[in-house]
DNA sequence: CTCTCTTGCAAGTGACTGCTAACATGTCGG
DNA sequence: CCGACATGTTAGCAGTCACTTGCAAGAGAG
């Protein structure tokens, strides 16, 4: 009913698939349910999106951006590299109850193998991720806040597959899994391993 | 067109499914594939499973079978406990090129959250791969192997997340992951942060 | 006020979905 | 060698899929 411009439109469409897509699934979420999700019908998705898929890369890349943007804002209110450090980890999306909504939707493209397209897409966001935490990470070492020998990419990597492990089975509330809120146990680990 | 006792092409069933739900997903694989790529047509499949959904979890419970026999194997013939130590991480089965086509197909599972029985299933799968872990590596630090302070539950925590996000990241063939062959820098900070 | 351009919708397209009923055929014990 | 039962197939069900055609209607510019 409501007219929206479509600029608007189009972010109340890519709004309302990331939670779709994170619940159902790419392959699970039909056209219907995105457009009815947005109270419109689906000529209209197809007005600002040429294909189910091409919404699915939008979006992509559209979490991309929000999630360097987040990490961007909180490093900025950090102070000191220490305190850097811990955001870096708890900051991982997947770790905050947040991001994990969020992150659901990389999730299921990286199990989406079978489209180059998509794996294009998430190809592009893992490295943009793993370089800015690169790019973080020496910037704590040469200011000396950072201990490890290891190799930045390597820490880099390590932060992020644990991330994504963690975010993957946190959600089915496995008894001894995540006891504390938000992964702090490994957290601490962590920031032994790493900072000394 | 060649004839198969029951179990046998319920086992070829199993296997054929293992690769095509890997590749496609739970949702983009058909009963049609299912049934051509085990080289029969789909009533048979129906007569082996109730449905496409029971087949997926026979599917998730087998895998869980395998890897545990598996893991069991690789840790007999460990002889000490620093070689399962190792043994334990190398054998984590997203690690190896050979586990993380079985491992697909828990992932996929794992973003099915809609689906309260499959859900269920991966929740099982789960447990018993930590429980596993678990035991394993309490055995390994009371002969005095370990000497990581930390909680063997968390320990054990730490290696599926990593084998998970490792594994999920790896076929992507982003640039600078997986420089080396099966994860050895990870495999090796690890080791330095666990056996000391 | 009206012209025009954008935003919206109802109704359908053929192809494909998971699944089934009804019938055929190979094989093995007696 | 034959009857019986397990293993197989053909043809098709109703429902859903991604996507389209053709037409209505709101709103900003002149």
């Amino acid at each position: 009913m409501s007219r929206l411009p479509a600029a608007k439109r189009r972010e109340q469409l890519l709004d309302k698939a990331a939670k779709l897509f994170a619940k159902r699934g790419y392959a699970g979420t039909t056209t219907a349910q995105l457009a009815k999700a947005a109270g419109i019908t689906e000529p209209i998705l197809y007005r600002h999106f040429d294909s189910k898929r091409d919404l699915f890369i939008a979006l992509i890349d559209r979490t991309g951006d929000d999630v360097i943007r987040g990490w961007e804002e909180q490093l900025g209110e950090a102070g000191s590299s220490a305190h850097e450090i811990r955001l870096l980890l708890g900051g991982n999306p997947m770790i905050s109850d947040r991001g994990r909504g969020i992150y659901r939707v990389i999730v299921q493209g990286l199990t989406e193998i079978d489209d180059r397209e998509i794996r294009k897409a998430i190809k592009r966001h893992i490295a943009r991720l793993h370089a800015f935490l690169v790019k973080r990470i020496r910037e704590a070492r040469t200011s000396g806040q950072l201990v490890a020998r290891a190799d930045p990419e390597l820490i880099a990597w390590l932060l992020m597959h644990l991330a994504l492990g963690y975010g993957l089975i946190a959600p089915l509330g496995v008894p001894g899994h995540s006891k504390d809120a938000s992964g702090d146990h490994i957290l601490r680990l962590l920031s032994r391993l790493l900072t000394g």
